[in-house]
DNA sequence: TTGAAAGCGCTAACAC
DNA sequence: GTGTTAGCGCTTTCAA
């Protein structure tokens, strides 16, 4: 038994399938006892409108595309569930593309998502030189986490947060604390929020009159790929404490360090950019620069859904969304380790 | 300048829309010339087929619905990447859905997807009184990490993995480490998991001859909401070790231990059900029975997959995969707790 | 208050 | 090798 259609429930309910049209859109005028007969059809028959028909007619899927880094990393995944929750109001859907960083996965997923006839789109981008043209003729687009290349200014409504000053205040926290060798794996300069958080890093250095030091800088990449090796180089270069960028490489530096057999935070100060919630229960607990990140997807679903239903065209803005360091354990240093 | 469509590629090759669509499917013979004016003209209008009309007209979407209890579960996480990884290779999207463990929200997501057409489902159900019925008529469908209702038994294909003898083991490894009275955090008897890791507990129970003591037992639910305050009680109680059910109980777990200052694994030995990668990296690292969770994932894609494009239409079958109690820290009894 | 009919963008007989 | 045309399931003018 295939599924019923709205013919069927027309035929069955002996009207025109305008007038079921119409009580399902509870459009229009309607008499009542001709609704109760349709509704009763539509019962009886188990029907349900098919979107996809729907959707080509009235040109909407009530789908958005959310194009991220990997669902893998708890800040996505976050951010992921964020957009969700207000999806849920609107009875939209969310489809979901990893891009692992990789521009030529990104551009597969649009290609994907725009063919599929998304209402709209929440990308954080990997930065490449990928081509957003075909958006910007008002197409609903929300980035988050990053920002579009500097080409795009002004074209996008953007959602994030403030990276440099979040980062800075994280360095500068390890300087008073006593550390004296704060090393940095920086994640890739292609996105703005790897570039954004190693700028705070240098910032931080030069607001203290630290002078950089090339062997305490490493540049890796979000995905935490090298991180376990990076940070034995680090560790080599004898630094006392380490700025992690982000939550991935995070999990490097941890294998590294447990591996090495030293102790956190004696032996090597931590402050990680983005709080993962085990970081506050574990021993020692992790100082962490705190992103907001249900709530970038909450805002960015939010600012996306006015563009789509209320046909918002005002100039697109740039949300900032504040952080916050939040001092524990791993930064409290407590015997100046000997060099 | 709204999208082109296939008449305003096939207009401007100065061929039939039937010839453009042959050259998008790639079906039938099309001569070299013809194909490459096409391609020109795809080209130039920077065409983009529309998967909605083409879904209507063949029926079908190339996507498909999974819906799981909660996408920041690391478990689901996971076990979606693995589904995301395998549908990226045919060419299918997914659209997520969170239940929360609410079945009322579960029949809500199902309406959804269906109404959206997709191709097939994956479910990781509340264990609700949820109807499948609908489902059942050979609609592709395929149960994750939870069994459906036994009434559906031998209706649908499912992954799972041995909950009873994984936590068993779990169970026999803490009594063999020297703990005596241990603990337990289950989920909710509603899941197929929840009871069958409590299962899995009491069984080893028995077999070490240990009797059961209400006052060790605790029934939480699988998202943690109350894991903090049931550790409590059972740390009242006098437990020395306990057996986490899953990684969100595992969280307050975690808090209350922090919170009570008690350590980990002299104060209370600890044996997680489900491990997430920094449970490897922390001090101390703790002991967990492995799913292989992004591969529930790909098995679970695969399998539906193949009912969907082969038509498979043997009997539903059900595939166990194993887990493994990978041995560490939070175990590892050193001195006998005073009583 | 209701219905007939056109059409959204595409595919697939069928004809040439 | 290529084109004409019907129709997927729905919404929406227009007319009654």
């Amino acid at each position: 038994m295939a599924n019923a259609n709205i013919s069927d429930v027309a035929a069955l309910a002996k009207v025109s399938v305008t007038t079921v049209s119409r009580v399902l859109n509870e459009s229009a005028s309607v008499s009542h006892k001709t609704r109760v007969k349709v509704q009763e059809a539509i019962e009886t028959l188990n029907y349900k409108r098919s979107d996809l028909a729907r959707g080509l007619r009235i040109n909407e899927t009530k789908t958005i595309g959310v194009i991220i880094s990997n669902i893998l990393n708890p800040f996505f995944t976050r951010m992921v569930r964020g957009i969700e929750d207000v999806s849920q109001n609107y009875n939209y859907n969310i489809v979901l593309c990893n891009t692992d960083e990789q521009p030529e996965k990104e551009r597969k997923c649009l290609d994907m998502l725009l063919s599929k006839n998304v209402d709209g789109l929440i990308i954080a981008g990997t930065g490449g030189m990928n081509d957003y043209t075909r958006l910007e003729n008002g197409f609903p687009t929300v980035f988050v986490d990053r920002r579009p290349d500097d080409k795009y200014k002004g074209r996008f409504d953007t959602v994030l947060v403030d990276n440099i000053n979040g980062s800075a205040e994280a360095v500068e926290h390890l300087i008073d604390s006593g550390y004296k060798r704060i090393g940095v794996i920086a994640g890739s300069n292609e996105s703005t929020t790897g570039y954004e958080r190693f700028l705070g890093y240098k910032k931080a250095l030069k607001n203290r009159g630290i002078p950089e030091d090339e062997s305490l800088i490493k540049y890796g990449n979000f995905l935490g790929n090298m991180a376990d090796q990076l940070t034995k180089e680090l560790l080599e270069a004898n630094c006392d404490s380490i700025f992690v960028t982000n939550n991935m490489i995070m999990l490097g530096v941890l294998e590294a360090v447990k591996k090495l057999g030293m102790r956190i935070p004696d032996d090597v100060g931590l402050v990680v950019f983005d709080d993962v919630e085990w970081m506050q229960y574990i021993q020692p607990s992790f100082t962490a620069v705190a992103q907001p990140t249900y709530q970038i997807g909450l805002t960015a679903m939010t600012v996306l859904m006015d563009r789509i239903l209320n046909k918002n065209e005002e100039a697109p803005k740039e949300i900032v969304l504040p952080v916050s360091l939040i001092q524990r354990e791993s930064s409290r240093k407590q015997n100046q380790s000997i060099v």
